[in-house]
DNA sequence: AAACCGGGGAC
DNA sequence: GTCCCAGGTTT
């Protein structure tokens, strides 16, 4: 159930579902997943998304290993990559302690419920302390994320089939979606880089990503570009860091992310630097894309680099 | 309180 | 393209 909640952080059932057998079965007991080298959990997560979530998971796993599984909300609060939700969920549901959970679906149905347009995470909380049947805490927070996940759902609500229709004031309203209101969010920032490949498809130099973007994953050598350097510009930089020869553009690749557009130039190039097998590696889809413009150059499409 | 953190489904 | 997803951490 742990694995399970942290795996729906953020992330649709339906994909969860993908990662969550494959998950469990590399990393079947907490001391298996706690005994793993961080680069092997991150390779079970590869694509899922918000991959803090698989280096606290096992940073937490050690904690459990050498403790003990928490026993109440505020111990499992504790753990790293445990919020208020997660904590809520595995209280209520593994220990049948009486805490509301409070995420997108319950804030989707409560805001409804009462017609609140922007309600506050504190809102909501309290909101559902009210109503939770202390009784079967567990019951009543699936109930209410399966209501929000499969009745009171954000763009076309299936309203006649809901059973707290009559005392619904969003209904009532005759606009139901206007509850709760979109969330402001900022612009993705437009992003120039490039990298480069040294090796082929199979071996080739990577680099440990550090920071919050991306940290713990494998990616080819990349460098972000300054507003209006060239990628000419840009791959000298890379090389100079490297010690290497830039080599032939093979091509640009874009990705979307929640927060970013990433135009990627990548080039061909040359050094003595250890390579590494690429299949072992755990990368973003952004160097997977990079990686694939390797295959129309040794298809034959082009030549060799 | 707001910013930041992936990738994809549904429209 | 927009909005959202069984959120958490950091600033």
């Amino acid at each position: 159930m742990w694995v399970a909640e942290i795996l729906l952080q953020q992330t649709q059932v339906a994909r969860g579902l993908e990662y969550y057998d494959r998950f469990l079965s590399a990393f079947p007991t907490v001391e298996a997943l706690a005994a793993a080298p961080e680069a092997d959990v991150l390779k079970a997560w590869e694509g899922c998304g918000y991959y803090a979530r698989a280096r606290n998971l096992r940073r937490a796993a050690g904690v459990v290993a050498a403790r003990g599984f928490p026993q109440d909300y505020a111990g499992w609060l504790a753990l790293p990559g445990v919020g208020s939700y997660t904590a809520a969920a595995v209280a209520s549901l593994a220990y049948g302690e009486a805490r509301a959970v409070n995420d997108g679906n319950v804030r989707r149905v409560l805001a409804r419920l009462y017609a609140q347009t922007a309600p506050t995470d504190a809102w909501v909380q309290a909101r559902a302390d009210e109503l939770l049947d202390p009784a079967r805490p567990g019951d009543w927070n699936e109930a209410v994320m399966d209501l929000g996940a499969t009745v009171c759902i954000p763009k076309a609500p299936r309203c006649p089939a809901c059973p707290l229709r009559a005392s619904c004031a969003a209904f009532a309203s005759g606009t139901p979606t206007a509850f709760p209101a979109p969330k402001v969010r900022a612009a993705a920032r437009e992003v120039r880089a490039v990298a480069v490949i040294v090796g082929d498809a199979e071996q080739a130099v990577l680099e440990r990503r550090e920071g919050t973007l991306l940290g713990g994953l494998s990616g080819l050598p990349a460098e972000e570009l300054a507003a209006g350097e060239s990628p000419q510009t840009g791959l000298a930089r890379l090389c100079a860091r490297l010690g290497a020869e830039p080599g032939a553009h093979l091509g640009t690749v874009t990705h979307a992310m929640t927060h970013r557009h990433v135009t990627l130039d990548v080039y061909a190039a040359r050094s003595a630097a250890a390579r590494t097998p690429v299949a072992e590696a755990a990368l973003s889809r952004l160097d997977h894309k990079a990686l694939a413009l390797l295959a129309s150059w040794q298809g034959g499409l082009f030549g060799t680099p």
